[in-house]
RNA sequence: GGAGCCGUAGUUAAGCUGGUUAUAACGCCGGCCUGUCACGCCGGAGGCCGUGGGUUCGAGUCCCAUCGGCUCCGCCA
C-alpha cells in the first residue's frame, strides 16, 4: 500500500493545469466518419495496455470508451511520459482520429472502428488505486459501493441508470408542459399531520419547542393550488417518510406529483397513460399500447391475493371456502377463508421444495401449507385429503379444475393472511416454473378501492388512501349504513406487480369532507386543528379536482431492470437510514442544540460510545 | 420491535468433523515487450479471518455478545 501511495504521489508532480485545452468530443462519439480529425478528449484511464513500445489506453467518460494510442513515432516525449499512467488517472489528450489496422477492429466497442493517436497530452490528476474495479462485470459488495459511491457511479451501469433517470424526468417535463401543467414548488418545511406515515421533524429555532415536518407528499398544497385556480399542477418532488427501509423504499424518495381541476377519473387516467407512454418512448424507444387494462380491487384480491397483481403470468387463486365449509377437516371448516392455488405441472415439486414453501408462507403468518398432488393415475397424494369426504374431493377437483400432474396449495384462516400468503406464494411459483417473462412490461389499473379500512388496533375505520379521497357516486350513503363496502374514486397503476402510482378524485365540498371526517371518527376540533386550512379553502369555491402521484424511483428501477431503487438513486441511504459517504445522521454540537432549545439525554456518553469526539462545548 | 443471510489480502471468493507456515483469481509493485483491447511473459509484496468475550492443550472454524451490510415481517401507499 505504501509503495502505491508513493508512486501515486511521485506522479503528482506531473499534473498540469487544464490551460486553454477544451474538449471536442466525448469518449463515445468518434466513428469512422471522423477519421483524420484533430480532436481533444478528456477522461479517466479505464484500462492501460503498456507494451513498452506502444501504449494503449482506454479513456472513459460517462458516455463510454475510446482507445487512444501513445506511439514513439508520433511523439517520443509524450510516449515516454505515458508510462506513468495508471487506472483512474485523469488525462486530456490531443490527437488525430485514425482507422484501426485491418483485423484490429473491436466490435464490442461503440468507437471500435477508430483510435486516436496522441500528439500531446496532459495529466490532469492522479488517483489512488480504487478499492474495486470501475467495471460492470466486477461485483463489489454494496457496502463498499456505497462507501465509495463516487467511484461506483463511474461505472457505466450506474451512469446509464442515472442518465435514463434524467431522460425520464425530461420526458415528464416536456409532456406535462405540452398539456399546460404548471411546475409549482411546494414547501419542504411544513406542518406535521400525523396521519399515515411517521414524519421527519425539523426543530424551529425562531419558534422554540415547535417543529416543522418534511412533507410525506405535497398533497394538501397541491389541492390548495387547485382552489387557487392554478388548474393543472405537477412537480417532480422529493418526499419524506420516517419508516423502515426496503429494497423499494427510501426515507427520501421522488414522486411525479400531479393534480388537475375539472377532471374525473377517466381524464386523469388518460393523462397518466400518456405520460407513461411518453417516458417509455423516450427512455426505451418502446411504444406502449394504451389504454392499459383495468381490474377492480375486489378481483385483484380474489384472483391474485394482493392489490398489486403481477399480471405477467396467469396463475390464480380460487376461493373454495364453500366447498369445505362443513368438512371434518377442522382447519378448513372453521376458517374465515379457504383458498387454493392450482399449479399446472406442479406435482414435480419435491418434498424439500414444498417444505421450503411451507416455511415461506409462515413469514406471512400462515401456520402451515396444505397441498394435493394429482398423480399420473389420477390418485391424490396429500397429507390431509383423507379428512375430506367424497363430495368435498369432487367439489375441490371441479372448482379448481385439477388435472393430472398438478399440485394445489391451500391456505385457510383469516382472509388477509390467506390472501397475502398465497399471493406471495404465487410469485414464488411463478419464478420456479419460469412463468414470468422478465422482458415484459405488464400494466394494470386497479380501480374501485374500498374507501375505508378497519383498523383493529384503533377500533375504527381509517382512510385507505387518504381522508380527502372522494367516495364513488352513490356510495356516500354507504358511509353510514355499510362503510366497509363504500368504494372510492381511487386508482393505482401497477407494473409487473409493483405499485408505481396511485391517486384519487378528492372531496371538493366542505360538506362531503366533513361527513368523511365523521365516519373516520375525527372530531370537528381535531379536523379543524389538523386540516383547518384545507377545510377553509374548500369553502371558497374549490373546483372539482383530483390527481395522481408516481413513484419515480420505482418507475426508473423497472425501466432499468434493477431490483433496488438504490441503483437508480445517486446517493441512497442504507437500510438503517444512514449515508455511508457522509456518515449522516450524526451528533451535533451542544451549541446548535441550545439554539434550538433542545436537550438530548446523555449526549456526551452517546458520543463517546459512538467514538465521536465530544465537542469543546460538551463539557 | 422481530426473522433470515453475510462479514477471511486492495477486491471477489475457498478454507470439510477445531490441528503445523491461512489458499486462489483479479488487482497492486518491479522487470521485459510496437497492435493490444479484461494484452502477454517473468518476479515480488500484501492478512488483527468485522470487534469483544468464552469453551479448548489448540479457534478463521464451536458458543455468547456486539458492530456493519443485505433480504423480509411488522411498519409504510
Amino acid at each position: 500500500m505504501e509503495e502505491q501511495a508513493d508512486i501515486q504521489s511521485s506522479h503528482q508532480k506531473h499534473v498540469q493545469a487544464l490551460g486553454d485545452w477544451r474538449r471536442t468530443h466525448s469518449c463515445c462519439e468518434l466513428t469512422a466518419k471522423d477519421v483524420g480529425a484533430e480532436v481533444c478528449l478528456m477522461g479517466w484511464v479505464q484500462f492501460r495496455r503498456d507494451h513498452g513500445g506502444l501504449i494503449f489506453i482506454d479513456m472513459r467518460d460517462r458516455n463510454g470508451l475510446t482507445q487512444v494510442v501513445f506511439s514513439p513515432e508520433e511523439n517520443p516525449e509524450a510516449h515516454e511520459q505515458a508510462h506513468i499512467l495508471r487506472t483512474e488517472y485523469v488525462l486530456a489528450i490531443k490527437g488525430r482520429v485514425r482507422n484501426r489496422p485491418d483485423g484490429m477492429l473491436n466490435d464490442k466497442m461503440h468507437t471500435g472502428e477508430i483510435e486516436v493517436v496522441v500528439s500531446d497530452w496532459k495529466l490532469l490528476n492522479t488517483s489512488k488505486t480504487p478499492p474495486f474495479h470501475i467495471e460492470d462485470r466486477v461485483e463489489a459488495s454494496e457496502n463498499l459501493r456505497l462507501q465509495y459511491r463516487y467511484l461506483d457511479l463511474r461505472r457505466s451501469r450506474m451512469a446509464n441508470n442515472l442518465m435514463l433517470r434524467h431522460r425520464a424526468a425530461q420526458a415528464t417535463r416536456r409532456y406535462m408542459d405540452s398539456l399546460d401543467f404548471l411546475e409549482i414548488e411546494t414547501p419542504f418545511l411544513t406542518k406535521s399531520t400525523p396521519e399515515g406515515a411517521r414524519d421527519f421533524l425539523v426543530p424551529s429555532r425562531v419558534n422554540q419547542g415547535q417543529f416543522y415536518a418534511l412533507p410525506q407528499s405535497p398533497q394538501l398544497f397541491k389541492q390548495m393550488s387547485m382552489v387557487a385556480g392554478l388548474d393543472r399542477y405537477y412537480q417532480i418532488v422529493r418526499c419524506f417518510r420516517d419508516e423502515d427501509l426496503r429494497a423499494d423504499r427510501q426515507p427520501e424518495f421522488t414522486q411525479i406529483d400531479v393534480e388537475m381541476s375539472f377532471a374525473d377519473e377517466e381524464q386523469i387516467i388518460e393523462m397518466a397513460e400518456g405520460l407513461i407512454k411518453e417516458i417509455f418512448h423516450e427512455t426505451l424507444s418502446m411504444e406502449l399500447n394504451t389504454p392499459f387494462p383495468r381490474m377492480e380491487y375486489d378481483e385483484a384480491i380474489a384472483k391474485y391475493g394482493v392489490d398489486r397483481p403481477d399480471t405477467r403470468f396467469e396463475l390464480f387463486l380460487t376461493d373454495v371456502t364453500d366447498v369445505v365449509r362443513d368438512s371434518d377437516f377442522r382447519v378448513f371448516a372453521k376458517a374465515e377463508l379457504v383458498k387454493g392455488l392450482r399449479v399446472p405441472g406442479g406435482a414435480e415439486l419435491t418434498r424439500k421444495e414444498i417444505d421450503d414453501y411451507t416455511e415461506f408462507v409462515k413469514i406471512y403468518g400462515a401456520q402451515g401449507l396444505a397441498w394435493i398432488k394429482v398423480k399420473e393415475n389420477g390418485d391424490w397424494q396429500s397429507p390431509f385429503a383423507k379428512f375430506l369426504s367424497e363430495d368435498e374431493r369432487k367439489g375441490l377437483a371441479e372448482k379448481l379444475g385439477m388435472e393430472i400432474g398438478d399440485i394445489v396449495f391451500f391456505q385457510a384462516g383469516a382472509a388477509d393472511m390467506v390472501n397475502n400468503a398465497l399471493g406471495y406464494l404465487r410469485l414464488q411459483i411463478g419464478e420456479r416454473f419460469k412463468l414470468i417473462d422478465h422482458d415484459a412490461f405488464s400494466f394494470v389499473w386497479v380501480v374501485d378501492f374500498p374507501l375505508l379500512e378497519w383498523d383493529p388496533e384503533e377500533k375504527r375505520y381509517v382512510a385507505r388512501h387518504h381522508p380527502f379521497t372522494s367516495p364513488k357516486d352513490g356510495h356516500m350513503e354507504l358511509l353510514q349504513s355499510d362503510p366497509a363496502n363504500a368504494k372510492a374514486k381511487a386508482y393505482d397503476i401497477v407494473l409487473n406487480g409493483i405499485e408505481i402510482g396511485g391517486g384519487s378524485i378528492r372531496n371538493h365540498t366542505r360538506d362531503v369532507q366533513t361527513k368523511m371526517f365523521e365516519v373516520l371518527g375525527v372530531t370537528d376540533d381535531v379536523a379543524e386543528y389538523k386540516f383547518g386550512f384545507l377545510l377553509q379553502a374548500l369553502e371558497y369555491g374549490a373546483p372539482p379536482h383530483g390527481g395522481i402521484a408516481f413513484g419515480f424511483d420505482r418507475l426508473v428501477m423497472l425501466l432499468c431492470k434493477v431490483d433496488s431503487i438504490r441503483d437508480v438513486i445517486a446517493f441512497p441511504k442504507t437500510q438503517k437510514a444512514t449515508c455511508m459517504l457522509t456518515e449522516a445522521p450524526d451528533f451535533v454540537a451542544n451549541k446548535q442544540l441550545r439554539e434550538l432549545g433542545i436537550k438530548v439525554r446523555d449526549l456526551v456518553k452517546k458520543k463517546e460510545a459512538a467514538g465521536k469526539p465530544a465537542g469543546e462545548d460538551d463539557a
